[in-house]
RNA sequence: GUGGUUGUAGCUCAGUUGGUUAGAGCGUCUGGUUGUGGCCCAGAAGGUCGGGGGUUCGAGUCCCCUCAUCCACCCCA
C-alpha cells in the first residue's frame, strides 16, 4: 500500500458509495431544524484567529493546542474553525440580533482541531450545529434540546443519553470559582499536573477530570450550584421543568462542565455506548460569547452534533444503509465505431430526457461489455451494432430478466422512461 | 503531545527457528467458435514485502531510525 496515497493523517476521504449516508444525515437535519423556524448559514471554514481566541477563551485546550493557525500573504493571523459557533456569532455581529431580535440558523460542515486521531475523533471532522440567538429564555435551552432529540429520532439513533448541567450566570462563577480554589487548594499537591494548572486558570475543568488520583477530591467538592444566585437556579429549573413537559428524559450532570468558555447556565451532552472512548455525539449549551473589539456578547443556545459520530452509530444500531443514488441503471453497449459513434449521441439524449446512462467507449467483445453491465448493475443495456443501425433499432434487454427486444431509439427511451 | 498496536497484490490476509524465481482467497482482465452478463472452467496481469539504515554469506523474517494506521490517555463532536 503506497502512503502516498493517503490524506495526512486524521483526515479521510468519502467515496460515493458512503456519500450516500451523509445525504441522509443532512436531509434529516435540514427536515427537523426547518420544522423550528432554522435556516441554513453558511460561514468561512477559516476565521481571523482573534475570534477564536476571544470567542472560545485563550485557556481552554482547543485554543492552547488543537487549532490549525496559519498566516496569510496579508500577514494576518487565521485559523481553521476548530467549531462552529464563535464563526457564526462573527456573523451576526451587527445584525438586528445585537437588540434581542432572535435569528434561527444552522450549519454544517467541516471542524479541525489537531488532535491525536482515535476512534471517533479526526483532525477534520464534520459537525451538524444550530445555534438559536439573541434571545434568552429557559424554554429555548428546553426547545433546542428538544430538537437535537427530535433530530436523533429522525436519524433512527436510539439509545442515547441525555445530560444536563448548569454553569450559572457570568455574575454567579466568582463565588462558584473562588469556592472552589479554597476547596481543593489543600489537595491540589497530590492531583494531576493538568489540574495543578487548573487551579488558576480554570478551575471548574478539574471537575471533570478523569485522572485517578484526582477522584477523592473531586468527589467531596462543593456542589458549585449552592453559590449561583436564586434567579440562575430558577432559570435552571425552568428548564428542567419544560424538558420534563416535553416528555424528555435526561439526567443532570453536576460534573458536566465542556471546555469552551463561552457556555452560561444550561449546558448538555448526549453519549450513545458502543462509540469507543468518544461516546459524545452532540453537545452544546446556553452561551455569551465575547468576539474582538466587541464588549457586549452575542448570547444564544446551540448544539453541536459530530456526523463521523451519528454515522458510527447508525452502524452500530444497524441502521438499513439508505439507497445508493448514484446508480446507473442503463449501459449502451457497442458494437464497432459506427455504432459507438450513435451510442456517444444517444448517451446525451437519453440523459437530457433524465435517464442515467454509460456507453461504453472501448472496442471491447460483446461477452466483456455485457459481463461490465452486470458489474455496474445496469438495469438495462441497449445494444448497438452493424445490423441495428441499418435497420434503426436498438436491441434492448432487461438485466434481471434476460428479455430483451428491439425496438426504435425513440421507443427505447419513452421505455425506458416508464421503467426509470 | 504521551503510550501501545499494526504496515506483504486493488481488498482481506498466509508466509514456518533468517535460506533458491514472495503465496492464497476475493476482485480485475482475457478466453471457453461468429454479437449476450450473473454460476462454472482455464489462463493472465498485478508486490522494489511502508521508507531508510544496520547485522549477516544471505533479511518479508533480527536491530535502530523514520513515516503511516488503529486504539488508549488527553480533549471533545
Amino acid at each position: 500500500m503506497s502512503f502516498k496515497s493517503a490524506p495526512p493523517p486524521g483526515t479521510a476521504d468519502i467515496f460515493p458509495a458512503e456519500v450516500a449516508s451523509w445525504y441522509r444525515l443532512e436531509s434529516a437535519a435540514r427536515k427537523v431544524f426547518s420544522l423550528y423556524g432554522y435556516g441554513e448559514l453558511r460561514t468561512p471554514v477559516f476565521e481571523y484567529t482573534e475570534v477564536f481566541k476571544r470567542g472560545l477563551g485563550d485557556d481552554t485546550e482547543v485554543v492552547q493546542k488543537e487549532m490549525y493557525t496559519f498566516e496569510d500573504r496579508g500577514g494576518r493571523s487565521l485559523t481553521l474553525r476548530p467549531e462552529g459557533t464563535a464563526g457564526v456569532m462573527r456573523a451576526m455581529l451587527n445584525t438586528e440580533v445585537m437588540n434581542g431580535i432572535e435569528q434561527r440558523v444552522f450549519y454544517s460542515g467541516p471542524m479541525f482541531r489537531g488532535e491525536r486521531p482515535a476512534a471517533g475523533r479526526r483532525r477534520q471532522f464534520h459537525q451538524i450545529g444550530v445555534e438559536n440567538v439573541g434571545r434568552m429564555a429557559p424554554e429555548l435551552d428546553a426547545e433546542c434540546i428538544a430538537m437535537l432529540m427530535h433530530f436523533l429520532e429522525e436519524c433512527q439513533i436510539s439509545g442515547s443519553k441525555l445530560m444536563i448541567n448548569t454553569r450559572g450566570a457570568i455574575a454567579d462563577r466568582k463565588p462558584a470559582e473562588d469556592a472552589l480554589k479554597q476547596y481543593f487548594t489543600p489537595f491540589i499537591s497530590s492531583m494531576c499536573d493538568d489540574c495543578k494548572s487548573r487551579l488558576e486558570r480554570n478551575v471548574w475543568r478539574i471537575l471533570d477530570c478523569k485522572q485517578e488520583q484526582c477522584q477523592n477530591p473531586i468527589k467531596n467538592a462543593p456542589d458549585v450550584v449552592n453559590f449561583f444566585s436564586e434567579e440562575s437556579k430558577n432559570y435552571f429549573k425552568r428548564v428542567c421543568e419544560t424538558l420534563r413537559n416535553a416528555g424528555i428524559e435526561f439526567t443532570v450532570e453536576p460534573r458536566l462542565v465542556r471546555g469552551l468558555d463561552y457556555y452560561v447556565h444550561t449546558v448538555f451532552e448526549i453519549s450513545h455506548s458502543g462509540l469507543g472512548a468518544q461516546n459524545a455525539i452532540a453537545g452544546g449549551g446556553r452561551y455569551e460569547l465575547y468576539l474582538p473589539d466587541n464588549n457586549k456578547p452575542v448570547i444564544g443556545v446551540g448544539f453541536a452534533a459530530g456526523m463521523e459520530r451519528l454515522l458510527m452509530v447508525q452502524e452500530a444500531l444497524k441502521v438499513s444503509p439508505p439507497e445508493d443514488p448514484f446508480k446507473v441503471p442503463v449501459y449502451l453497449i457497442s458494437l464497432g465505431q459506427a455504432a459507438r459513434d450513435f451510442n456517444m449521441k444517444f448517451a446525451n439524449e437519453l440523459r437530457k430526457s433524465g435517464i442515467p446512462v454509460i456507453a461504453e467507449v472501448e472496442d471491447k467483445s460483446m461477452k466483456a461489455q455485457m459481463r461490465t453491465a452486470n458489474r455496474i448493475n445496469a438495469k438495462f443495456v441497449l445494444i448497438c451494432g452493424d445490423s441495428e443501425l441499418q435497420q434503426n433499432i436498438l436491441v434492448c434487454k432487461d438485466m434481471s430478466s434476460g428479455e430483451q427486444s428491439n425496438l426504435s431509439p425513440g421507443d427505447a427511451m419513452t421505455f425506458l422512461k416508464g421503467k426509470i
